[in-house]
DNA sequence: TTAGTGATATCC
DNA sequence: GATATCACTAAA
């Protein structure tokens, strides 16, 4: 029985490229406003990493909808992508550059639209932090999850060089 | 494969 | 103000 953590500042203090595979097979917790817990471990995360990178959103500079990009580490940025799905990133390393960490998938949800769906995430989380937040955390259970690298999808626009990018991260499947 | 969805950025 | 674009999903 391994003893719970809830991950925290200096865990997201550190460049996306490390914190989103780090994040694979983590619990994210969402707590409701009438008490209930909706939990969800980890599948699939996507690094976005700063102004250069032209899938990032700040690519086309500090917007006010990247804004949270730039702001401290542990922020919370979502945002709503073709008229009703709700993306949730967490914004990584140092403040001031532009980078973060997509949620894209869980264990019993795949796809950003559908994890971010059955754990009720919307924009009114958008700006909060991740971490020391009553309604909104993520656990380390101490498991260990293997995951292998691919390709980030759906950025085609991008160009050949940052949509070949390996930073999207997928945990392997588990053996039966 | 295609339709639907609405916020955002960009262009009048 | 208008248009084009989009880190997607569901239905066919």
């Amino acid at each position: 029985m391994q003893k719970i953590r809830i991950l925290d500042a200096e865990f997201f203090d550190r460049d996306c490229l490390v914190v989103a595979p780090d994040l694979i097979g983590k619990i994210l917790v969402h707590k409701l406003p009438d008490g209930t817990e909706l939990r969800e471990r980890i599948t699939e995360t996507e690094a976005y990493r700063g102004e250069e990178d032209k899938a990032c959103h700040a690519s086309k500079g500090r917007t006010k909808r990247a804004e949270m990009l730039y702001h401290k580490s542990g922020t919370i940025y979502v945002y709503i992508c073709y008229g009703s799905n709700h993306m949730m990133n967490v914004v990584t390393g140092e403040e001031d550059h532009p980078q973060g960490v997509l949620f894209r998938a869980g264990e019993f949800h795949k796809g950003p639209g559908r994890f971010t769906k059955a754990l009720q995430i919307t924009k009114v989380l958008n700006g909060q932090s991740i971490v020391k937040n009553p309604e909104i955390w993520i656990e380390d259970d101490g498991d260990f999850y293997s995951w292998h690298t691919e390709k980030r999808v759906g950025i085609d626009y991008a160009g050949d060089i940052w949509k070949n990018k390996p930073w999207r991260w997928v945990m392997d499947e588990q053996e039966y």
